[in-house]
DNA sequence: CGAAACCTTGACTTAGGTCAACAAAAGTGG
DNA sequence: CCACTTTTGTTGACCTAAGTCAAGGTTTCG
């Protein structure tokens, strides 16, 4: 499963779905075109920023990051890609970010002249872009507007099945107010996907655990208990 | 012409071709699928986040911006169009974004269904995704990791044709290294888009006007004395 | 001409960055 | 299985870039 692991707590009354229908609606599939499968393990580079783009990607499992460096070594995590998320498409220029592997990944790969052709899948691709466009401009808001915790707290949100992404859905039965979250990222790149420095995040976290909002069990094992006060430190309500 | 007028000072050498071939490679053409064409004034709405979406916009003539707001009215605007790019997708979903024009504009109106018919229109709005998804990444790494001074410069230089941009030819003669650029937004807009207060953006450009990078000839006529300065503190070199 | 909108500048505050020390995991090799 | 190094995370003290608040200047427009 994508990025974190819905273990559902189930504590109170029925237990949450848990990850079948995530947020982001539309999800591609290239396995019908062919196109050749490959694994790569954790913190692998499928490609880097400037390398020639030649192939669509479609991320079938795992977890997956796209970041560009400033040549000072600045570094902004631009998405975090889930599986049905298509990346490396780049109008024959070079690839604008290098994508990067958060979790051991399957990807599904075609040939970007392959994708030139097919209807089928230019359809999808204009469905996943427009996803992907909305999830960005979600992004700037935060990246713009937002301070620490309501970053930190969004960020957390959007790990939630049918919470914080664009299918919200609301606060659900009162009972089960909490989830358990497996982070697949370190705290730098999750602050370097956030705009934060790596103690900015450490100190958001261990504040948010001191006021009883979340529990860190692992340094990337997270539950929240309380995911609507949680909900409320995001700037959106 | 877009967002700035590329009235070229020509001083020195031969005079910049000044805008025809803007920076984005990729400009949608929906004359030939008819539709309707649109005027609109400075500061029209053309439609508000949270619209049902019912048609694609391709903005033929003028600059449009797309902006969020978060519920105690801080705003991020998240995209700046010029003549070719589209807007209005929202794969059956609400519009995510009120789009507002900057100028004078005119806007190319179709509907969804018919996009969703046309082969040749997936093709074109895959394209145009694409690149504003590569200007959404880069403007990721503008809110998350640049100093005021490094995003008000890197502002100006995507004003300039052929530069700051992705297709950015690097230095050009020596002799020309200057500029006029028209503004479109007011100092609170340039903020918003930039992640910023209108006072620092205020500083900002006063601090690059005592330094001789740029003279000020009117709130948004702005001369850029030395484009190569102006490049170095973009934080891209 | 007067009002409204927009921009600039200064004085002060603060959220988040930087630097540094240490703690806790996670590998690695004997 | 246990030292030992490396990587990752936490916390504190301090600093600074940018935000806030407030006053005044310019432009624009009716």
């Amino acid at each position: 499963m994508a990025y974190f692991e819905a273990s559902v707590t189930g504590q109170g009354s029925g237990a949450r779905t848990g990850g079948a229908a995530l947020c982001a609606p539309v999800k591609a599939s290239f396995s019908e075109f062919g196109g050749k499968t490959s694994e790569y393990e954790t913190h692998a580079v499928v490609y880097y920023e400037g390398d020639d783009a030649k192939r669509l990607y479609e991320l079938v499992r795992g977890s997956l990051m796209l970041y560009k460096l400033l040549p000072d070594g600045r570094r902004q995590v631009v998405e975090v890609l889930r599986p049905g998320d298509i990346f490396g498409l780049a109008n024959g220029n070079e690839h604008d970010c290098t994508a990067e592997t958060l979790t051991d990944s399957v990807v599904q790969e075609i040939d970007l002249r392959q994708v030139e052709r097919s209807d089928e899948l230019q359809r999808t691709l204009t469905k996943c872009l427009t996803n992907q466009m909305r999830v960005l401009h979600e992004h700037a808001v935060l990246l713009g507007r937002k301070s620490a915790v309501e970053r930190v707290a969004s960020f957390f949100m959007h790990l939630v099945p049918d919470r914080g992404g664009l299918g919200c859905t609301g606060p659900q039965d009162e009972e089960n107010d909490s989830f358990d979250l497996q982070l697949h990222m370190t705290r730098q790149e999750i602050a370097d996907y956030l705009g934060l420095t790596i103690e900015t995040v450490s100190r958001v976290v261990s504040d948010l655990k001191r006021r009883g909002v979340i529990r860190v069990d692992k340094a990337d094992k997270i539950h929240l208990n309380r995911i609507c006060s949680l909900c409320q430190m995001t700037g959106m309500h």
